[in-house]
RNA sequence: GGGCCCGUGGCGGAACGGCAGACGCAGCGGACUUAAAAUCCGCGGCCCCGUCAAGGGGCGUGUGGGUUCAAAUCCCGCCGGGCCCA
């Protein structure tokens, strides 16, 4: 049977029983309706949205641009909580069109990385098929939905014309590098660096500003190293530099680029994990532990975007919670970097700076935005005078956000992890042991017994030396995760033996290594100051180190530190100065005297780009025989994935196992002979792979141009849906027009795309600084779970209610005597007939309630499954699935069709009478309503509206006035699309889809009433009702009020004060 | 510990600072039916007065304050729940 393109046929549907009409709207019927509309629309591709210059494509209306969050398709298939916000874009499209937009809405698949992969692995199956089945499955499942995407933009990560334009993307990043024009930005004032060239972004698209800070090609790079304009980053002069140390050099620029560094590596999985993929230690998917360990690696340098990422939140229109949780990530503190000087041990030149990973100190004075952690070390700043007792010794960096406390600072503190901790640990606890004091003489000064070890598990005495006493803490430290080293009440801590300078008060200083310190966070170093930071206060008070208030308390203070506002005391120069300005004032200072400098710092790290697995994106990178990288010409891609017999990963239990990747196993694909220009010459493949991030980077932008051979999305395409021109006249900075997804994407997708759109927005290759305009959070759907005796989930569909409670022993609870004590719950629910305990959540695998959608759809269809999901409550809140209120939208539907379909003879029950003037104020109150309702996306109100109008308008005629029933059927149809199709059809409304029929349009005249009933309170309680006409003047209305009767009674024996008159609301008389 | 969000009938929820509880589910009563289902009509926060009627009053949006002619809505404190970060 061919429907496509053939107009639609009526049938005689089934009767359910012999007592059904014959002509009801049934669950068959309504399936019967689905399948044929669905056919309908994809033979006439009623839904394919032409690009400009394609046949069709309308140049007058207005574009919008309707994305959903792409899904990846998951093994085990939708459930009903997926789709809830896909129906509401649909709906919202599909209103859309009907208010004279051209609409690209469409759906690809997320195919590539982890889920994907682990299906894969758990079904020993090869990843291709089990991804190109569940892509099938879920096309089907969506279809079923009558989802109005355009199929031919339904592009997957997997497909190689995908593949080959995310490798040209990483290419891109990788012969690119971040200009900040230091001589604009040199002296960097906190801020100063806020404006990237997103924020200038208005009229004129395409291309970012010349003078802001941007990505440029690293051809461009190479003479601005060559003139001295831009200081090499090794800190050697490029002139003299090989052509090796010039590569490196090159490298240190690059946006994408290898490190070896100290990763996140989860054995478990067989991988390394992003600091977002990491959740208290553990792997995000899979919930295996993750250890740190320095592997060479792909990194993205989003952290030279960290200031713009948080910047240009400003200007998209997103819930403020998202923007808080992004910049939450992002992290940017303003405050200072000190340098401490711990006197003695190597010289402060000899570079020894020590440990691997820690990038050298750039050179320029400031660079900080985007630097990654600053680890101390012993690399003087540049231009650092040195006294003669400085000259040999260790420099420890801190960064602190109140620098205007320094002169508070009495002692340090070093995470137990800070490499700079062997270096200047004492040999005993007698200070002498290279220990030149500068200032106040201390020498000799008695190290009391706690700063010796003073934790769990230490002599009562303390340890015998600092090294002992060091290397015993460490051990204790690293037992203890990072919640409770940082949320004890108890701090822990132990003197190393060595004492820093305080460069403001130039008295020496105790350092400790205390595990509240976070290597992690910051320099992983911290000035103490414990008057005006309540952590260091305990810190100081269990220790008895020395407590100076350097901001004055207000009057009365009795708290133990202060961290709010007061002028400057104890503080020198700063004496008296309000803490702002006391800040900039040191600000000065420090960088006058060079022992520091002002600067901004980001929590945010350095992307970790590469996956030890088989099922992602090869890089498109290969090693020559001396082990330089050389990317793969354009024209070699896309470089697809070599057939694997075992694509497993290499998990293990050992954390310290060797790390091999699958890809390592294809020698023929891993060595190759290529000619990149100089010859064929023979190379080694890039056998890592890229996160499952990666095309979900940049997929919306393929939707927009999905079989571009030439570009990854072409020019005319992007600019026109992506643009978005403002009532004023200016842009909106971004050009997806609704993007509709879970807010657990808030700090892993948005973040990382936002990243790379930005970097192509910086090279030219799109035309808006942000991808996403609005972002709208759908809530989850919920539903009840039960767990057995042992806290374990069962099936929730397959759980049996019974009469009476049972009551049954589940555990013991251990009492504190060591007692222990059976723990009873009683409980009405039973699995296979054991005992099972209610629960509630978010629906999903992990607690075993999914429901599927085809089982909806199959017992009432998908239109009725559409509008229950929508009129369960607002889009934005989480709320319960109940299948028993399903039958409420059902019966919403069937009363409906019984209204304009005779059931038994399947005729129309239409009138060319005109409608009387209360149907037709109540139907353009409904259409003023449903549109105000759809434009705001509250659809469970739109539904309530249109279910009332059905109710009081059509249910009890005999007949529908014609220009009613198609207002209602218009109206209906983003929501119902299947039945409003039918009913079109039927009532000989129109002819083909009336998915391009115009919404209909209030008319206020029409929906004006003649008279209103308005409440009258007195004092705020209401007391009456008059009826005026709706026009009356508010004298009117107010003398109206006075002489009702009732209102009377109540103002016996007061005098009326004042009266409030609100047209068309309400009358409040004041009275006393 | 910090930040953000949310607390409304038996349930889901509605309500530009202006008659709290729209609409739906469940429930109750009625009509139709031999009966049931379906359908249609009606009732529906709590307490009190009124004959159990018509009608009327008081109290009600977690809790205690505040702003206002008027607060579910705005502000402050507390209690409870959720999410994010530490």
């Amino acid at each position: 049977m061919t429907l496509a393109s053939s107009s639609p046929v009526h049938f005689r549907p089934m009767p359910e029983g012999s007592d059904t009409p014959p002509h009801r709207y049934t669950a068959a019927l309504a399936g019967q309706i689905e399948a044929r509309w669905q056919g309908y629309w994809a033979g006439n591709r009623t839904f394919a949205t032409p690009n400009p210059g394609e046949p069709g494509f309308d140049p007058s209306r207005p574009k919008q641009y309707i994305l959903d969050m792409f899904p990846y398709p998951s093994g085990v298939g939708l459930h009903v909580g997926h789709p809830l916000g896909y129906i509401a874009t649909d709906i919202y499209a599909r209103y859309l069109r009907m208010t004279g937009h051209n609409v690209l809405h469409a759906m690809g698949f997320d195919a590539f990385g982890l889920p994907a992969e682990q299906f894969a692995v758990q079904t020993n199956t090869h990843p291709r098929i089990t991804t190109e089945r569940n892509i099938a499955t879920m096309r089907t499942q969506l279809a079923r939905l009558g989802l109005a995407h355009d199929p031919r933009r339904s592009v997957s990560t997997t497909d190689p014309g995908f593949v080959k334009w995310t490798q040209w993307i990483f290419l891109k990043m990788y012969e690119s590098w971040y200009d900040r024009e230091p001589g604009a930005r040199e002296g960097t004032e906190p801020g100063a660096q806020a404006t990237g060239a997103s924020t200038a972004f208005s009229g004129p698209v395409g291309r970012a500003p010349g003078s802001a800070a941007r990505a440029r090609p690293i051809a461009e790079l190479i003479p601005l190293l060559e003139s001295g304009a831009r200081a090499t980053r090794c800190g050697r002069p490029w002139a003299g530099l090989s052509e090796d140390a010039r590569r490196a050099e090159v490298d240190l620029w690059r946006l994408a680029y290898l490190a070896e560094a100290p990763v996140n590596w989860c054995p478990g999985l067989g991988t390394v994990l992003a600091n977002e993929e990491v959740i208290d230690g553990r792997s995000e998917r899979g919930n295996f532990p993750v250890f740190r360990r320095p592997l060479k690696q792909w990194m993205m340098r989003i952290t030279d975007y960290a200031e713009r990422l948080a910047a240009d939140l400003d200007t998209v229109a997103w819930p403020e919670p998202i923007k808080i949780m992004q910049r939450n990530w992002i992290g940017r503190s303003e405050g200072a970097l000190i340098d401490f000087v711990v006197p003695g041990g190597p010289s402060l030149r000899d570079g020894s700076s020590g440990f691997p990973g820690t990038p050298p100190l750039r050179g320029g004075s400031s660079d900080l935005p985007g630097t990654p952690p600053l680890h101390g070390g012993s690399l003087a700043l540049p231009g650092t005078p040195e006294s003669a007792a400085e000259r040999r010794g260790t420099r420890i960096r801190v960064f602190t956000t109140r620098p205007d406390t320094l002169f508070g600072a009495t002692y340090m503190v070093l995470s137990p992890e800070h490499p700079l901790v062997d270096q200047i640990v004492a040999d005993t606890w007698d200070s002498g042991a290279g220990f030149q004091p500068v200032g106040a003489d201390t020498r000799g000064m008695p190290v009391p017994p706690r700063w010796k070890g003073s934790f769990p598990g230490a002599p009562a005495d303390g340890y015998a030396t600092p090294r002992d006493a060091v290397a015993a803490y460490r051990g204790f430290a690293a037992s203890r995760t990072d919640a409770q080293r940082t949320e004890s009440k108890d701090k822990t801590g132990v003197f190393t033996g060595a004492w820093a300078t305080n460069p403001a008060t130039g008295k020496p200083i105790p350092v400790f290594i205390a595990d509240y310190v976070l290597m992690g966070y910051g320099t992983g170093a911290i000035m103490a100051v414990p008057g005006q930071d309540e952590r260091d206060w305990e810190f100081a008070e269990r220790y008895a180190l020395p407590i100076v208030r350097t901001v004055r308390p207000p009057e009365g203070w009795e708290g133990t530190a202060y961290t709010g506002e007061g002028p400057a005391v104890e503080s020198g120069f700063l004496n008296g100065l309000p803490i702002a300005e006391a800040k900039a004032r040191m600000g000065a200072w420090l960088r006058e005297t060079g022992h520091g400098e002002p600067a901004v710092t980001y929590k945010l790290r350095d992307w970790l780009f590469s996956r030890q697995r088989y099922w992602g994106e090869p890089f498109p990178i290969v090693f020559d025989e001396r082990g330089v990288a050389h990317p793969l010409p354009e024209s070699m891609l896309p470089l697809l994935l070599p057939e694997l017999e075992n694509f497993k990963p290499e998990s293990s239990g050992d954390p310290d196992a060797p790390v091999r990747t699958p890809l390592g196993r294809a020698a023929d694909w891993v060595h190759v002979t290529l000619d990149l220009g100089d010859g064929p010459r023979e190379y080694v493949r890039e056998t890592n792979t890229m996160p499952n991030w990666a095309g979900s980077c940049w997929y919306y932008l393929r939707y927009l141009d999905p079989d571009n051979e030439q570009r990854f999305v072409g020019r005319n395409a992007e600019r026109y849906w992506m643009v978005s021109p403002r009532a004023d006249g200016t842009m909106h900075a971004g050009g997806v027009d609704l993007y509709v997804g879970g807010v657990e994407h808030a700090v892993l997708h948005l973040l990382y795309a936002r990243f790379w759109h930005k970097v192509l927005f910086d090279l030219g290759q799109v035309s808006t600084p942000e991808p996403f305009g609005r972002l709208f959070n759908q809530g989850y759907i919920q539903a009840a779970a039960y767990t057995d005796a042992r806290g374990a989930y069962v099936p929730a569909d397959e759980v049996q209610e019974r009469a009476e409670e049972a009551e049954v022993e589940v555990d013991r609870l251990e009492l504190s005597g060591g007692e222990v004590e059976p723990l009873r719950r009683s409980t009405k629910f039973f699995w296979k007939g054991e005992p099972v305990f209610y629960e509630y959540g978010k629906m999903g695998k992990a607690l075993k309630n999914a429901v599927a959608p085809d089982a909806v759809c199959e017992q009432y269809g998908c239109d009725t499954l559409r509008v229950y999901e929508m009129y369960m409550g607002p889009l934005e809140a989480s709320k319960p699935w109940n299948p028993r209120d399903i039958v409420g939208a059902f019966r919403f539907l069937q009363r409906a069709w019984r209204a304009l379909i005779d059931e038994e003879t399947g005729r129309p029950r239409l009138t060319d009478a005109p409608p009387p003037r209360d149907v037709l104020r109540a139907l353009h109150k409904t259409i003023a309503g449903v549109r105000g309702d759809c434009d705001r996306l509250a659809f469970n109100t739109a539904i309530a509206k249109l279910i009332e109008f059905t109710n009081d308008a059509l249910s009890g005629a005999d007949a529908v006035p014609r220009e009613v029933a198609r207002a209602f059927v218009l109206m209906l149809a983003p929501l119902a699309p299947h039945m409003a199709e039918e009913l079109w059809s039927r009532l000989g409304l129109g002819s083909g889809s009336l998915a391009y029929e115009p919404f209909p349009v209030a008319d206020t005249a029409l929906a004006a009433d003649d008279e209103l009933e308005l409440p009258v309170s007195v004092n705020g309680k209401v007391r009456g009702h008059v009826r005026v006409p709706a026009a009356a003047a508010p004298a009117d209305i107010e003398a109206a009020a006075l002489a009702e009767p009732k209102v009377q009674e109540w103002l016996a024996g007061k005098t009326v004060k004042k009266v409030i008159v609100v047209p068309k609301k309400m009358v409040n008389v004041v009275a006393a």
